[in-house]
DNA sequence: AATGGTCATTGACAGCTGTCAATGGAATCG
DNA sequence: CGATTCCATTGACAGCTGTCAATGACCATT
């Protein structure tokens, strides 16, 4: 097992990685104190509310991050993939759960090291900084893109944000000579949370998207996307479907009346 | 116009800001490097997309941080009062826009100078990182709060959050004994953009819960909130009015007949 | 092959919000 | 004082989503 802590952790820093960019004395440290850990689809990594004893850093697989409501409903407010960072270092816990939405395996620095190494090596805490910096504008991105109402909408959000922020996962995509075949790396039931909604309307969603003609559904977590631009360009709250056609048969009455 | 310079970095630091607690060595070098701003409302901070010159703290006011889409609409993502932050260090520009929704008052530190010292200043540099902490934290909780599809639960929960993150500006709130009179700080129409919705239902919810007997309006900015506990309690999806009178009537048939 | 369970999908219906339009009130300006 | 402007409010209506219920597809187990 100790034997594999090495290229383990090597890939906890190769790629787009929050900890890419540290010095390899701050590497050699940061291996020293990493735990390589191993969860199922499903359980959880950190409960909601508890302060937790390690920074972790994901290797593959995805993490969610999510708040259960009084009244049951669970909310998603962020997903973590390959080198992000995630557990808090210093003071408060956070009030949000991780829980493995895939088979996921993660470093585990514990937190009390990691916070004395944070303190002795400036350059882990700028790539630390700037790593949540991103973070903070990934959520508030993310909080413009719920605005939309019409779930659709949000939904040719999230595919093209998936192209954009998870491209490094080569596994999720294939080029087509007819377009981008994504996997949906989550379930419907998780894309239903994280969209603030419900899966029946994702379905709808879905199969909308498909009669516009610019997805094509291959699997429930197989998508065809045949014009990424297109699909950029559903994002932001379209017109209804009523004034689009009304705005065609007016088109049509010019070109030939 | 220099000798104000001092009592206003003084008022930087005190309360919640999030710059207390940095040694006083350190203070004295951002003494030196603060230059107070003051603007009207309506006023842009930072334009979307720029790199600013500069880090900011307010001083008082309010400064909205939000997004145009490319169809016009706004939607606010955050609001920024006393003892906030904004404004990137080292990276990138934010994609949001930094604009005074109220006249507003606040330090600008250059940013170069700023860096500088934050990389000699670790006191700085760990109580820059727990307020940035903390700024994800409250996005996160944010989108929780986005995610009810009633107005009047969005509006419900902004109001209770006004009276527990906006605590410390003690000009917003009044104790009667017949509850807590509250001056909402912004516009209806910011009001609109940053519950996501329009002045239209931010109208109707306010007169729903005044309805519901949680809240007196005042004036269209000061609102009377009978009980705190009962506002929060509409945080979370209500059941549907009719659901909830058939359960009345349900209960009065239980107890009279 | 049969069975049970999970998940995606579809239909029907009601509720809430967006939109448009109109009204009313308050403040500003002449 | 009257006119204008801005904002909050209200009404009417349509569209979209939530909910509930039922169906269908797929998988695993027997």
């Amino acid at each position: 097992m100790t034997s594999e802590i090495g290229p383990t952790f090597r890939r906890c820093h190769s790629g787009s990685s929050a900890l890419s960019g540290v010095r390899a004395e701050t590497r050699a440290a940061l291996e020293a104190m990493c735990r390589p850990r191993r969860l199922c689809a499903g359980q959880t990594v950190i409960h909601e509310g508890e302060t937790s004893d390690y920074v972790g850093c994901v290797l593959s697989g995805i993490l969610r991050l999510q708040k259960t409501l009084a009244d049951g409903r669970q909310h998603i407010v962020g997903l973590l993939v390959e080198g992000d960072m995630f557990g808090r270092v210093f003071d408060a816990a956070s009030d949000f759960s991780v829980e493995a939405a895939t088979d996921v395996e993660f470093c585990a620095f514990p937190r009390g090291r990691f916070e004395t190494l944070l303190s002795h090596a400036p350059d882990l805490d700028r790539a630390l900084l700037l790593n949540i910096l991103n973070e903070l504008d990934r959520a508030r991105d993310w909080m413009v893109l719920l605005s939309n109402r019409k779930i659709s909408s949000r939904l040719a959000g999230f595919l093209v944000l998936l192209c954009s922020r998870f491209a490094s996962i080569d596994r999720l995509f294939e080029l087509r000579p007819d377009g981008l075949e994504i996997r949906v790396p989550i379930s419907r039931t998780d894309l239903a949370h994280l969209l603030g909604t419900r899966t029946e309307s994702i379905s709808r969603a879905f199969h909308w998207l498909e009669d516009k003609g610019d997805i094509e559904i291959l699997d429930p977590d197989r998508v065809l996307v045949r014009d990424v631009a297109a699909l950029a360009s559903r994002t932001g709250d379209d017109e209804t479907d009523e004034i689009a056609s009304l705005k065609a048969v007016l088109a049509s009455r010019r070109t030939s009346g």
